[in-house]
DNA sequence: ACTATAATACTTGTATACAAGTATACTTAA
DNA sequence: TTAAGTATACTTGTATACAAGTATTATAGT
C-alpha cells in the first residue's frame, strides 16, 4: 500500500485475510475514523493505485463495505456514508434489539457454559487493561458479546451480527484507544458492567440484563464523544489527500 | 445460460441487472426451492460453464448469497446451506423481531403518507389475485413490508431488511405459485391480515399490529409446507445434475 | 455570449490468464 | 495388503485486458 502511514486496523489480526479482505478492514477504518470524509466518492481504479493491487480485490472490498451501509455503490463511483451520530446510535439500536432477543432464548437454555467464558473473557479484558493494550482489550470486548449472541445456535441473528461485526469493531477500536490515553478510569466501569452481564445471564435475571445493557448503553453517548476526538486527533496529521 | 429449463425467478424483473445479480437471483431461487439441494458443493468454474459466463459475475453471485446465509464460502468450493424448516423460522424470527420495533417507531410518526402508499400496494395484490399473477402479488406482498420497514429511515435496519429480503422474496415467491394452484381460498384471509395491518399503522393500535402479526406468522407454518409441497414437485422434473 | 454537438477521459462490468494452494488418486515400496 | 509419497486435477485469489456506458470538457456554429 503505497502511502506509508500506519494502518489503523491491527496488522496481527489479517495474518489469514486475503487482499481484498484487508483493504476492506483498512478503508473502514479510515472511513468510520473520518480521515475518508463522508461524501467522498471512491472510485475502483483510485484505489487499486492506491493500495498497489488489481481493481478485483478492490470490488470485492467495495462490495463488502456497501453490505455494511458505510458506502453506496453508485453507477459512477462509490459513495462514503460513513457514520454520524445517527448511523452510531443506529448501530446500538441494533445491537440492543438482538441481544434483548438473545436473552430471551438464553433464559430457556443452559448457560453454564456461556458463563464460563464470558468470565474467561472477562479475565482477558483485565489483563489488556493492565499492559494498556487498548487493541486486545477491543478484541475481547468484541468476542464477549458475539460469545453471547452465536451462544443460542439462531442462524439469522448471527448473520446480522456477521453484518454489524466489522463496524462494531472499528467503533469500539478507535473509543478504546481513545480512553486508554485520556480516560483510563472509565474502565473500571466497563468491566462492572460486563461482570453485571454476566450475572444476569447466569441469574438468567431478565431485569438485571435490561439494566446491564442500558448502562453499556449509556456509554454509547461517551463512544460517539470518542469517535469525533478520534477524528479530529486523526486528521491533524493528515493533508487533504484528494487532489 | 447452458440448460433450457425454465428460470424460477421472473426475468422480468432483471431488466437492469447484471449479469452477477441474475445468477444470483436464479441461484438463489434454485437453492431455495431444493433443486440445488442442502450439502452440494459448488464450484467457481462449474457455474461459469453452467451458466457460460466468466467467473467474474459468478464469484460476486456466491458472496451475494453466502452473506445472505443459503452458501457458506470455504476453501475449496461453496457449500449449500439452503432453507430447512429451522432457517424459515429463523427468517421469519428476525422480520417480527424488525417489524415489531419499527411499528414502536411509526407510533411516534405521522403515518398518513405511508396508510396510502399500502392501501395502494394492497390494491394491487387484489388484482394480481383477480388476475391469478401469482409473481406479481408476491412482488407487491414484499413491497408492503418494505414499505412498513423502509418509513422509519432507520438505515441500520433497512440493511437488515436488504440483506433478509432477495430470501424472502424467494421464499414468497414459491409459496404463493403453489397456493394460486392448489389454495386459492388463502388470498381472502391473507388481504384480510393485511388491511388489518393498515388499520393497526393509522390507528396506532400496538395491540391490534401484535395480532395482525401473529396472525401473519401463523401463516408461517403454511408457506414451511407450501415449500416442501413445490420442492417436491419440482424436484419431479429434475434428473440428479451433479454427474 | 451562449447553445449544441463532438471528442475525451473517466467509470464499472465481464472475460481471460496466471499463480498458489489443496484434495484426490495413483504408484511404489515394504 | 498396506503405507507413504508423488503426480495430477481441481480449487480459489489476483492481475490484466477489453467492452460499453457516462460525465465532462472542448469546440464549433449562431
Amino acid at each position: 500500500m503505497s502511502e506509508s502511514k500506519d494502518y489503523l486496523y491491527p496488522q496481527k489480526w489479517l495474518s489469514k485475510a486475503s487482499t481484498g479482505d484487508r483493504i476492506a478492514y483498512e478503508l473502514r477504518m479510515r472511513i468510520i475514523s473520518g480521515i475518508i470524509e463522508s461524501g467522498t466518492i471512491l472510485s475502483e481504479n483510485k484505489l487499486a493505485a492506491d493500495f498497489e493491487v488489481s481493481r478485483s480485490p478492490i470490488r470485492e472490498a467495495l462490495r463488502t463495505l456497501a453490505s455494511e451501509n458505510i458506502i453506496r455503490l453508485e453507477k459512477m463511483g462509490a459513495v462514503v456514508i460513513g457514520l454520524s451520530e445517527k448511523e452510531i446510535e443506529e448501530i446500538y439500536d441494533v445491537r440492543l434489539l438482538i441481544e434483548t432477543f438473545v436473552f430471551e432464548r438464553l433464559i430457556k437454555m443452559d448457560t453454564t457454559n456461556l458463563a464460563l467464558e464470558l468470565s474467561k473473557t472477562l479475565e482477558m479484558m483485565k489483563v489488556a487493561i493492565k499492559y494498556n493494550d487498548a487493541d486486545e482489550f477491543s478484541y475481547q470486548d468484541v468476542m464477549f458479546h458475539e460469545a453471547i449472541i452465536r451462544s443460542i445456535g439462531h442462524s439469522y441473528i448471527t448473520m446480522i451480527w456477521n453484518n454489524l461485526k466489522p463496524v462494531m469493531e472499528g467503533l469500539i477500536l478507535l473509543s478504546m484507544r481513545m480512553r486508554f490515553t485520556e480516560k483510563y478510569d472509565d474502565f473500571t466501569r466497563i468491566v462492572k458492567n460486563h461482570e453485571l452481564y454476566i450475572d444476569a445471564i447466569q441469574a438468567k435475571d431478565r431485569k438485571l440484563m435490561i439494566k446491564s445493557l442500558h448502562e453499556n448503553f449509556d456509554d454509547v453517548q461517551g463512544k460517539v464523544e470518542d469517535l469525533w476526538k478520534s477524528q479530529q486527533m486523526l486528521s491533524k496529521g493528515v493533508e487533504s489527500q484528494d487532489d
